[in-house]
DNA sequence: CGTTCGTCAAGAGCAGTGCTCTCGGTTTTG
DNA sequence: CAAAACCGAGAGCACTGCTCTTGACGAACG
């Protein structure tokens, strides 16, 4: 590993600086990124940017790329923070962690989850990164399944959805019978439409308490998993 | 009720035709939708769009109404068609009428449930019409209660969160102990997920077999109801 | 019936956008 | 040391939402 060279770091430098500026701006205008207002920022005119992001579309992948990755950090690490027998504590503290850092990060998670941008297609490169929170979500079935602690073996799927879970349960690697995988997507998919009804709606205008909401929703997907208390 | 004049007349068609125009145009341009182009589309100028919508975004918030409305009506009548007493097969026929109705207009659901645009904020007379979906779903849930074949009295909610709820119930003007309420608000939160994981999200392309896989995740928010079958 | 008033489409124009290209100047590389 | 790569600045294109003015048309009133 030859040591980079000065233009090489200054460049890497600007990299970041435009990200962080296009982050200061995505949080107060929203997804309508501007190019010239981020060079402006800078004390650069606007064509000096395309030296580094061939488009403004570019832009926004590599800020949902930071964003994805970010929120996997988070959310794994609060699974890995939490006793590895407490199934149930893991599920609660995965999902407070998503809600925390999306709470903490609006107009990133917008940008994650929203409505996708028109002509905007996603590169393939964001696929693995944004499957880091269910993956993890599932990792805690996997484990509660190979400790014995959970056991859906009465429950099967009917054939033409079984084998389409099973072979997600196989894109995603982990080892969780159908039955339960869908289980575990049922709740990252409530766990999804919770943080966007709280970021997004007004219906959670009326709860003024929504640390208790949030976790009692959470909650209660707990329980259809099956996920045992420590 | 004096007959409108023709002024009136010919103006609510052009208020119409530059609503349809402008649908389509959202169908296939996404959520940023170009005045002058609708304009051009109709032989116009884009000024004169201004003597029928003062701003863009009044545009949006007509649009928007309009498929609130048209999502109501689906839900409600998929509800209303089935029989009274199938309670299951109501939440069924619901949860279904609203996934078709955002397959069938994908722009216009990722206009009401997809990210906020940033400088728009929806006005008071949205929050009605986009009540109505979860009213009728927890309208299901207050008519088994009624009827006796739903009784979670077993169930109590803990206390910043049961008043918090019970006030929903208030505001939806629908009588469901909370308890059992917010199990009706978990199964419209994942319904709301379930659709917009498949309208925009990826993971779902690995699952072919989408409506079985649908009504089984819509079975499992039905099973944590408690909503018994016909 | 004729006049006045409200409404309408059109055009010019402003400020802003993403993006391309060219032109000098600097840095790295062979 | 020269060649090649890189960089920032500037001009310019096509586009956007929106405002203002102008001239024409239809409807209501005296």
């Amino acid at each position: 590993m030859v040591a980079p060279s000065l233009r090489a770091r200054v460049r890497a430098g600007m990299i970041d600086e435009i990200k962080a500026v296009a982050r200061r701006h995505l949080a107060t205008d929203g997804a309508n990124l501007s190019l010239r207002a981020v060079a402006r920022d800078m004390g650069m005119v606007s064509s000096a940017i395309y030296r580094y992001f061939p488009s403004r579309d570019d832009l926004l992948t590599a800020l949902i790329l930071d964003a994805y990755e970010a929120l996997g950090d988070a959310v794994e690490a609060a699974d890995a923070g939490t006793d590895r027998t407490d199934l149930r504590g893991r599920w609660h503290a995965a999902c407070r962690a998503a809600r925390a850092w999306a709470l903490a990060h609006p107009a990133e998670y917008a940008l994650l989850y929203g409505s996708p941008v028109p002509g905007y297609a996603a590169p393939d490169d964001t696929v693995a990164p944004a499957q880091r929170p269910p993956v993890t979500l599932v990792g805690i079935l996997r484990d509660g399944v190979a400790a014995g602690r959970l056991d859906p073996s009465g429950e099967e799927l009917p054939e033409p959805l079984r084998s389409d879970v099973a072979e997600l349960a196989a894109l995603l690697a982990v080892e969780v019978p159908p039955a339960l995988l869908a289980r575990g997507m049922s709740g990252w998919t409530q766990l999804f439409g919770l943080i966007s009804f709280e970021l997004f709606g007004r219906i959670n205008r009326t709860l003024p308490h929504r640390d208790e909401y949030f976790d009692h929703q959470t909650g209660l997907m707990a329980d259809l998993i099956g996920l045992p208390a420590a």
